[in-house]
DNA sequence: CTAGGGTTAG
């Protein structure tokens, strides 16, 4: 702005003052009352707002009184400042029972369990004594060895019976691991509230005993979407993610409304089954919904699309982030070396494989391990093979993966006689081959195959479907990969197995049940044999179709008889 | 009117 233009504007106007609203200010507002000091404490949404008032209370003496202290230290602690909260605290003299059980409650819910319980000791050598909200505070975050410290105060102080520090005994117990005693301690609850039957749900769940939760689940009358989420999680945490979709659907039939942890949930099933439907009609339903794509959804939208095979949707949803997430700035991890170790087995490096491998700094783990032995195999190095294996299996790290490829090494150059002892060696040694899993969705349901499954309604028809893509096959020139087979036994029962593979039983399913052009999706648990691998190809070429196939470790995009692995996985 | 503390899911 000029000085000229400066001077030539007019004067700011005189504000008209109503001198009795001015007075009538003063007597109210002037020292401000305890009453409206608590009231604006409540209502304050900023922490320089909170100071103010702070300023105030010294201002005006009222730095020792109860309420006020409380409140302001309370509303500190929920804007995250623990250290103005801590600061107060000790600076107020003979904190009450309710300053201190505010105080502990922030830092067990901060996740500062060592100074929660500081303060805890604290008060008990001020004298203080605990009450049952003090308990339930503290329970929240310690751990199991001072839990069942503070349980032994609790039934000491006759205050067990309180329904809230029983369902934070049970939280207690369950987060250490001992469902036993969280069991005992629910299972004498006189009455149990939501909460309650919820927390012991988490703790079924999030120890793998599903048959209990879902038997805790169904006999509650009352279920909102923090139960349901619990029960569905539990089964897409343990590989059942397609009872956690089933489940889902219940949710739905019940009317329950799913929020952003139910989607986050089960968007993770669906990529774990491949289900590319039904992960789609949960991003229509949030749309439909109002269900706000957060930058977490978003990932989990990415790591759906992607594990179900579909990029294009992947990007889709990734283009439109604003903010994105990234994984920089990271500790080289195990998965890492990982890479590294796949890029140097797989360029036939294999002794620099293994001797980086040997030289971690980290503790190398039975995949890391599994890719090098998978590296061994490919280039037909027995020798470095028999030396990891060897490795692992004395040092117990052995998996059933490592049997599987050590015997497939073997097999491959027809040496029965150390397939059958390396079978034997895994079968002492207790470890089980993963029985072979391939699924595919069909229009919203989610079908599971074994190999050599004569489970399925539509049975007939997929074993005429494999006679006729047999057919297929052999006029095309293909001969079976008998060779793969480890059992010792005669060609044409080879044949036979490798038929039924569990990717081909699902591939013929595909076959029948969508229309001629549609492209098939199919996810197995274990990595695709080569046998099935070159089938499919040839498959992809006959049918015109393009089949994506989801192992292990990667996808197999089939398109017109070739894959986009370049035979190399 | 009058004040204050607690539990479950990712």
């Amino acid at each position: 702005m000029s000085s000229a233009l400066l001077f030539t504007s007019p004067p700011p106007p005189t504000p008209s003052i109503n001198r009795s609203t001015l007075s009538f200010a003063a007597v109210t507002n002037f020292p401000p009352s305890p009453d409206k000091l608590a009231l604006l404490l409540d209502k304050s949404s900023s922490i320089h707002h909170l100071l103010q008032i702070h300023a105030a209370l010294l201002r005006h003496g009222l730095h020792q009184h109860p309420i006020l202290n409380f409140k302001l230290q309370r509303s500190y602690s929920s804007r995250g400042r623990l250290d103005y909260s801590l600061a107060l605290f000790n600076r107020t003299l003979n904190p009450n029972i309710f300053f201190y059980t505010s105080i502990i409650n922030a830092h067990a819910l901060h996740g500062l369990s060592q100074e929660a319980l500081f303060i805890y000791t604290q008060m008990l050598f001020e004298g203080v004594q605990p009450n049952e909200f003090t308990f339930s505070s503290i329970l929240k975050s310690c751990s199991l060895e001072h839990g069942k410290i503070l349980h032994s105060q609790v039934i000491k102080l006759g205050l067990d019976s309180d329904l809230y520090v029983k369902t934070g005994l049970v939280d207690v117990y369950a987060r250490g691991g001992d469902v036993g005693s969280a069991r005992l301690v629910f299972e004498r609850m006189p009455e149990k509230s939501l909460v309650s039957l919820t927390t012991m749900l988490t703790c079924y769940a999030k120890h793998g005993e599903l048959k209990e939760a879902r038997l805790l689940f169904d006999g509650m009358v009352k279920k909102d979407v923090v139960c349901w989420n619990v029960m569905i999680d539990g089964y897409t945490q343990h590989g059942m993610p397609k009872e956690a979709l089933v489940l889902f659907r219940r949710m739905l039939a019940a009317k329950a409304r799913p929020n952003e942890i139910t989607i986050l949930t089960v968007l993770s099933a669906c990529g774990q089954l491949g289900a590319l439907e039904s992960g789609r009609w949960l991003h229509s339903y949030m749309q439909n919904n109002d269900i706000q794509v957060s930058v977490r959804v978003a990932t989990a939208l990415i790591d759906m699309y992607s594990k179900c095979g579909s990029l294009e949707d992947a990007r889709l949803v990734f283009d439109r982030i604003y903010y994105k997430d990234v994984e920089y700035e990271i500790e080289p991890k195990i998965e890492h070396y990982g890479c590294m170790v796949n890029l140097l087995g797989r360029a036939g490096r294999l002794e620099e494989a293994y001797e980086l491998v040997k030289n971690m700094k980290v503790e190398p783990d039975p995949i890391l391990w599994g890719a090098l032995l998978g590296a061994c195999r490919l280039h037909g190095n027995l020798e470095l093979g028999e030396k990891i294996a060897e490795y692992l299996v004395s040092h117990n790290l052995a998996n059933s993966g490592t049997y599987i490829l050590l015997s497939n090494m073997y097999a491959a150059k027809g040496d029965w006689e150390e397939v059958a002892r390396i079978r034997t060696l895994m079968k002492d040694s207790g470890v089980q081959k993963e029985p072979g899993c391939s699924s595919i969705e069909v229009h919203n349901r989610v079908h599971e195959f074994l190999a050599g499954n004569l489970k399925h309604p539509k049975t007939k028809e997929i074993y005429e479907m494999l006679e006729a893509m047999n057919g297929w096959l052999k006029a095309h020139g293909y001969t079976p990969q008998t060779e793969i087979v480890l059992h010792d036994i005669g060609d044409e029962q080879k044949e036979q197995s490798l038929e039924v593979h569990s990717e081909k039983l699902a591939l013929a399913y595909g076959l029948i049940s969508t229309q001629p052009g549609t492209p098939i999706k199919i996810v197995k648990n274990l990595r695709v044999c080569s046998d099935c691998h070159a089938v499919t190809k040839l498959i992809s070429k006959i049918t015109g179709r393009k089949i994506v196939m989801r192992d292990r470790n990667r996808f197999h995009h089939f398109v017109n008889g070739s894959c986009s692995c370049g035979d190399y996985w």
